[in-house]
DNA sequence: GGCGGTCGTCGAAGCGCTTCGACGGGCCGC
DNA sequence: GCGGCCCGTCGAAGCGCTTCGACGACCGCC
């Protein structure tokens, strides 16, 4: 019931018997502390259950141990994996000591001058970083370390993880293509995703496109809305177009679902009229039906290797400008040889 | 390049020509302060680009303005409804100059100790809710103000927001029943989700059978893993089980979809053999095909009340014990009278 | 046996802000 | 015309922590 805020370190140091520098140092190791005076002082944070005061410590020591996670928080946003890296951030910046700050940028750039100047964080993560996002000149002018996860037109003196979609769209259609698939598409995220510039998608199109011209497949590029009926109205206008398509590549995880299950519908079977590659988290290909064969996008590992990065940044170590994760495609059930 | 962090409240004081705690009461509005002063030290604040040092200002008012926002991260979760509460929660939060720190709780009890402890924040918000939450006890021990998102057990003396799920489950039957249908099922979360005695699951359950008695109408309870081949085999057993099943309320949203492709391929049309009620965020009502009837779950109205009471908690203000939005159910083209 | 060097600990000076009590100068009333 | 009062402002004392320089004790060496 009692709220124990009263928990100081002049208390500890008082209860161990010795100096508030002692504890001190013997909390941050920045000192040699004997032996036994370090147990003495633990068993006395232990017993009065000490916990420092976040922002006393942030004060004296100018840094919050916080790092901000921005979100831009707009339509048509990958929510699970959104999701998926939020959580890795928080998790693994947990493992380095470091708290999360949950910002979005519709404050615009105010938000986050507020934030940086107010010392409240270390560091800045930015997600779902556009090729030419506003935030990034901002972020130069901030001077604050920072990581994006995402790739930006201009990388330029920037520290950037991404997974290599340049190199996904690439192994989707070579994997097709081993397949013997001739006449391929790749169904898009929604055409706002495009407009807006989004990086992942203009890479992976690129990739797509790249590839199949390299290895004489031909390949037709569409985005997608969500829903299944604006699924469904895509996948019949593709195949009265191009009757012989037999390849699809899709990355657009709420389109996943429909267009397994509008195939059929329109009388391809996946795997054996169809094949059907994804660019989506694991789960959705998991439970997908049939299990589909996909290049998942691996938002633990971003996250992770970003939250690193950007506490190393913080510590002024040096760190490599990008990042890109390889692709990794995973074969499941909704591949298979070219008729 | 440079990073101004070097702005203090005295540099202010300096170039507005007056003394320290003037400029702290101009921007606290603590004190009365004459116009002349007070416009003075604001362009000085302008002409800087002054922010207040969160450390600072944390240690010195114990107040630190933020609030935590506690996500359970565990499996099951439904995300993109996680994903709109914790955006609501943290536009809501600004709006009342407040910041909001991510938190999981898989660090234990020892996590919501810490951010407690060290001042960090000063509220604490939990969302997804068990009934019998381990971390409820917790948090009254801590003693620190707090509102839940959900519904435990024993909700004596906790302030906590939620959708009334009973009622939902009511209206859903509600509007099957005035419909003729006089054989529903409920397909509800991963069983995973009952196990552990997720609040809302099971108010809705309870709603769905309390009302299904009461208008003399047989209901079935399933629970439902996620991905289309459980939803198949599960829809398959039922209408071999019922032929006459002409009710479905669907409280999953990752069934949502399959579950509307699926029925067709058993013979049964929507809305003209089934009737289809979800609950579920709007969107994806919307993205149906046919368009859901459904019953959403108002995730951004739930935020904006939380953080509201959350804030007045803070404050000393009295809040009410709980608050349970309405249902609201909208009609769209999935249910149909019974033939 | 005294001198320099460690090693371990302490004290004090801030970090930037809020807040409390005090204070000077107008204004009022008598 | 003077005491009292309010209004607007100031100075200083912390808030709890880190960190720097200093200092005593103990060691080994010449």
């Amino acid at each position: 019931m009692k709220s124990p805020d009263l928990v100081t370190i002049a208390d500890v140091a008082r209860h161990a018997g010795v100096a508030v520098s002692t504890v001190s140092y013997v909390l941050s190791g920045k000192r040699v502390i004997s032996e036994v005076t370090r147990t003495r002082v633990l068993a006395s944070v232990q017993a009065l259950g000490y916990h420092p005061n976040a922002g006393a410590r942030a004060l004296a020591s100018r840094r919050a141990n916080v790092i901000a996670l921005v979100l831009p928080l707009r339509s048509g946003m990958q929510v699970p994996v959104v999701m998926q890296f939020a959580m890795a951030v928080v998790t693994t910046a947990r493992t380095v000591d470091h708290d999360v700050l949950l910002v979005t940028s519709d404050e615009g750039p105010a938000g986050l001058r507020r934030i940086a100047a107010s010392a409240m964080v270390d560091g800045l993560l930015l997600m779902d970083v556009e090729l030419n996002d506003s935030r990034v000149p901002l972020l130069r002018e901030l001077g604050r370390p920072s990581v994006l996860i995402g790739l930006p037109a201009d990388a330029d003196g920037l520290t950037c993880v991404d997974l290599d979609f340049h190199g996904a769209g690439r192994v989707c259609v070579e994997h097709l293509a081993g397949l013997g698939h001739r006449r391929i598409a790749l169904l898009g995220a929604p055409a706002a995703v495009y407009d807006r510039g989004t990086g992942f998608a203009h890479r992976t199109r690129a990739g797509v496109v790249d590839t199949a011209a390299r290895l004489g497949v031909d390949a037709v590029v569409r985005p997608c809305e969500e829903g299944t009926a604006a699924v469904r109205r895509e996948l019949v206008e593709l195949l009265q177009r191009w009757p012989d398509l037999s390849g699809l590549v899709v990355q657009n995880e709420a389109a996943v679902g429909p267009v397994l299950a509008t195939l059929p519908t329109l009388g391809r079977r996946v795997p054996e009229d169809v094949s059907v590659v994804g660019i989506c988290p694991d789960q959705f290909a998991e439970q997908a039906s049939p299990r589909l064969t996909s290049v998942p996008v691996p938002a633990e590992e971003v996250g992770r290797q970003a939250v690193a990065l950007l506490v190393r940044k913080v510590h002024g170590e040096p760190v490599p400008g990008s990042t890109l994760l390889q692709p990794r495609l995973t074969m499941r059930d909704s591949t298979a040889p070219h008729r």
